[in-house]
DNA sequence: GAGACCGTCTTTTTT
DNA sequence: AGACGGTCTC
């Protein structure tokens, strides 16, 4: 195959057929690109679309890869399984559940749903929430499973054997109740392939061609899943790139990539050091951030496109100037013909989308919001989400116990306390222990739905649950306006079933669960045309726009304080590698700001502007700051004594709080308590304002 | 068993 | 600031 738009380079990457190849690129270098046309260029020479596997990061890339083929080859390109490796994950279960011990129909529970569980558990087993943090422990669990540890190999590395006990519980429970999470859609399939050899050739004779896009951010679980399916015909292809790994946290490592070649001696590597996406000085103002990293081998990556226009940097007061501040410049984009869909904003954590948003809404702005659970996570949204999987799998006790009693049915803890006992004991779930009184009734409302949930339609059988369980009657005879909101979003999840059926033309209730379970995330099943995007710079990776803001730019907010405080170096050039993906999202223009306060549950926040703007090289940005604060920071800057030390329950002045007493010591911040109405307060070691007494 | 009230905790990032 | 869980009263 002979494409124009591919350097020799990419062109020998797309043209390799046989054999192992690893392809290590910077951002914008057509990675993706050469992995598309490749898939292209194996249905040219003859290989059956069935035959291929393409593995992307995100459902989304997914989706977007799938509809390039299809461009290119026509709908053969349907045949292709281009999916994530949770979706593949799920799509073996679904061939072999019965070998794993599950039942058809078996629920994917969600990380909120994980979180109950773990609640009800350390509960159950009396212990304290203030000794076991429940978010803490799900994390231990989940990082076991993605390690693929047995309870035996966990107990060996978590000395408190009651966090063990719970893991135990945990896989009970969710096997009890027909259920798999996450971590379970990458385990299960490849303790199958371990213990049923012929599956696994199966599924290698099928998978004969398989391409993985983010390599470099796959964790041991997917590495060995590859690894497994690609032994027999090691036809492997891998793109990546070391600088934006960005996924450690979740057990991602990015040797995984650079020990290709070790894993595959026969291995061919193609780099590629033009990029084509991004203007000069975009392009060099990321790589003079990235060579701030040690733990990195160098890497030449160069742009012919046009220099284009500085950064620009702007520091501003707070989070609502800054808000106002992108609102404005966006509203001047577009007036000068520039399209929403061409403008991101991006930020480090969920929670600065909020004040974004309003913004948004208020100069009538049209945005979307990528990679918001928000609507998935409604009271509303969820108790129907739960009434439908309880329909699907009876044995789904996480969904039973939250609509039992939704609406109120007056089955209140006692019952479920007897009910729970019999299910334990009797070793059944709690939908099989119901044999009498108003649960009954409620069992019976449930048989009802599942046997007219045979013959509606997905979005008839949302009717018929409002309807017959009384949550539309209870809504609408309600005068609370958030009942009226409530009404509504269900209305609006009808609109996202409807559209689910038209497109797949009728859809089986499991399908769709499933769907929702992989991608809860409203934007997907949204019209992103002419929409400003607003997401994480996370869940930009592999994305790209003309216009891109980047707000928040500051210590604490990126780099994050946990990087900060963890005090490793890898956590802060990991927050780096994420800056460095930020930065080369951007295709033309490229802007940064950065608030002097922000809002921290509901206490300001006083934060520096981020270190990694110095990190830019001055020729490639402009910075725009208030004259006079420009005059204050460059002082305290200069000032602040960066090897103070303190302890705690020493007494400090301050000159703005007064007297105060440090309660604790982290790696640059103190916190001090002052008297009220002062309160506690955050502040930087050594700062000029702190006199110790 | 239902509803009101108060104190605690939250936010790092995702499939 | 807002969500959530625990406790108290009817
Ligand atoms: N040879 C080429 N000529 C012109 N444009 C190209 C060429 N190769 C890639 N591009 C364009 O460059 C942009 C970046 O490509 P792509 O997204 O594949 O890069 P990538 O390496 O996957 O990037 P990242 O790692 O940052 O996600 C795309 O818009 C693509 O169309």
């Amino acid at each position: 195959m002979q494409i124009q738009e591919l350097n020799k380079e990419q062109q020998k990457a797309v043209n390799h057929i046989d054999g192992p190849m690893l392809v290590l690129a910077g951002a914008g270098s057509g990675k993706t690109k050469v992995l598309t046309n490749r898939i292209v260029n194996l249905i040219e020479n003859g290989i059956s679309p069935y035959n291929i596997l393409a593995i992307t990061f995100t459902n989304k890339a997914a989706k977007e890869m799938k509809d390039r083929v299809v461009r290119l080859i026509g709908k053969e390109a349907y045949n292709i399984q281009i999916s994530t490796f949770h979706s593949l994950g799920l799509k073996i279960l679904k061939e072999n559940y019965s070998m794993l011990g599950y039942e058809k129909n078996f629920t994917i529970i969600d990380s909120d749903d994980v979180l109950t569980i773990i609640k009800k558990i350390l509960k159950d087993k009396n212990m304290s929430k203030d000794r076991y943090n429940p978010r803490e422990i799900k994390n231990k669990i989940s990082s076991a499973k993605n390690e693929m540890m047995s309870i035996d190999s966990f107990a060996k590395v978590e000395f408190d054997h009651k966090v063990v006990e719970v893991y135990k519980e945990y896989q009970q429970k969710l096997k009890n109740g027909n259920s798999v999470d996450f971590d379970d859609l990458l385990i299960l399939p490849i303790k199958l392939f371990r213990n049923y050899p012929r599956v696994l050739e199966e599924y290698q004779d099928r998978y004969k061609y398989i391409l993985i896009d983010e390599y470099q951010d796959t964790n041991e679980a997917q590495y060995t899943f590859s690894k497994l399916l690609s032994a027999k015909y090691r036809n492997i292809f891998v793109v990546g790139d070391n600088d934006q790994a960005i996924y450690a946290f979740r057990g991602a490592n990015y040797k995984n990539i650079l020990n290709f070649e070790k894993d595959y001696p026969e291995a061919k590597t193609i780099l590629l050091e033009e990029n084509y996406r991004s203007t000069k000085t975009i392009l060099n103002a990321a790589n003079s951030v990235i060579k701030n990293n040690h733990e990195r081998k160098d890497k030449n990556l160069w742009s012919n496109n046009a220099t284009g226009n500085k950064i620009k940097y702007k520091e501003v007061a707070n989070e609502k100037e800054e808000a106002s501040f992108v609102g404005t410049e966006i509203k001047r984009l577009l007036s000068e013909g520039i399209n929403e869909e061409d403008i991101a904003v991006l930020y480090r954590t969920n929670a600065q989308s909020r004040v974004i948003e309003e913004e948004m809404l208020k100069k009538n702005i049209k945005y979307r919001v990528v990679g918001s659970f928000y609507f998935y996570n409604r009271k509303e949204i969820k108790d129907l989400l739960c009434y439908l999987r309880l329909i699907n799998n009876h044995k789904d006790d996480v969904s039973l116990l939250r609509v039992i009693n939704t609406p109120r049915r007056g089955i209140g803890d006692k019952t479920i306390e007897t009910l729970t006992e019999e299910a334990t004991t009797r070793e059944l779930s709690l939908y099989e222990t119901i044999s009498k009184g108003k649960e009954l009734e409620f069992k019976n409302l449930i048989e009802d739905l599942t046997k007219a949930s045979e013959s509606l339609s997905l979005t008839e059988l949302i009717d018929e649950i409002l309807e017959k369980t009384g949550i539309k009657k209870e809504l609408s005879t309600s005068k609370l306006l958030e009942d009226e909101i409530r009404l509504e979003n269900l209305n609006e999840f009808k609109g996202v079933t409807k559209s689910y059926e038209e497109e797949y033309g009728t859809a089986s209730l499991g399908d769709f669960l499933d769907e929702i379970s992989l991608v809860s995330d409203m934007s997907e099943h949204q019209d992103s045309s002419n929409r400003v995007s607003l997401m994480t710079v996370h869940s930009v990776k592999g994305l790209e726009f003309d216009y891109v803001f980047i707000v928040g730019m500051e210590e604490g907010i990126f780099p994050h304080y946990n990087a900060i405080n963890d005090g490793s170096n890898s956590a802060i050039e990991e927050e780096r590698r994420l800056c460095y993906v930020a930065i080369t999202r951007a295709k033309k223009e490229l802007y940064i700001t950065s608030a002097d306060t922000r809002m921290l549950f509901g206490n300001p926040m006083r934060n520096q502007p981020s270190r990694f703007i110095d990190e830019i090289d001055k020729e490639y940005i402009d910075k725009e700051r208030p004259k006079k604060l420009e005059k204050i920071i460059t002082k305290v800057r200069k000032t602040v004594d960066k090897n103070a030390t303190y302890e705690v329950g020493e007494h400090i002045s301050h000159t703005e709080f007064g007297e105060g007493i440090v309660i604790s010591v982290d790696k640059s911040i103190i916190t001090v308590a002052f008297p009220h109405p002062i309160g506690i307060r955050k502040l930087m070691k050594g700062h000029p304002n702190i006199t110790k007494l």
